[in-house]
DNA sequence: CCAACATGCAACTAATTGGTTGCATGTTTT
DNA sequence: AAAACATGCAACCAATTAGTTGCATGTTGG
């Protein structure tokens, strides 16, 4: 995964209605634009704005049914996401092993 | 933690600069100011802002020496958008399993 | 067929952000 | 003490973003 790519993944996590739109989708149940842009606070031209950020992170895929449009997770975008976070930590992990073994000589 | 709170720290990550300023710090081994500002792209002060930033979502931290400041990640922030992003999934992989169940039937 | 519905798209505004430059301040080194 | 160094801070600018309104278009139900 390219590291534009984890840029794109966090910054389009890293919004609140953002946020809120991906964690309403998590339990797997997709939902068309119009169920999915109620109770944000915003308009649904506002909320399909977001939407369409989450889709071009490809957090996010939407499937046209009809007049309406299905939004699903991707949860292979998460996924990626948090590799990427456990890979920080896991050489930050061994640093402090390192560490640890000075210390103790 | 508070919804806001990862929010923060996915926005936080969500800049090409700021996360190569995470990346360059995982190893462990604290940098100051001058040194973390090179080879960004951006000058010192540029890049000061961007590292306030990354205060401010308590991924990194502060710690003057004399002249300088020692910039130290905060490996506890990486953990806890790791456990967001895998609670999410957690979620997901649930209602995938459900419907596994369903259509085996 | 027509009304109600679900959505798309463009133009616009206000706020935020990412960056700059210039200058001030404290700390080493010689 | 002076020069060089590391940093801080404020003012400013350009670009992006988050949101709005208004209107157009395709779809479904009576």
């Amino acid at each position: 995964m390219s590291q534009a790519a984890v840029v794109q993944l966090f910054k389009a996590l890293g919004d609140p209605v953002r946020l809120q739109i991906v964690q309403r989708l998590s339990n797997g149940v997709p939902l068309c634009m119009g169920e999915l842009s109620k109770d944000l606070g915003i308009s649904r031209q506002g909320a399909r704005k977001q939407i369409q950020a989450l889709v071009t992170a490809n957090v996010v895929q939407l499937h046209p049914v009809g007049r309406e449009v299905k939004v699903q997770l991707d949860a292979t975008a998460l996924t990626q996401g948090r590799d990427f976070i456990a890979a920080l930590e896991a050489q930050w992990d061994q640093r402090l092993q390192a560490l640890k073994q000075f210390t103790e000589q």
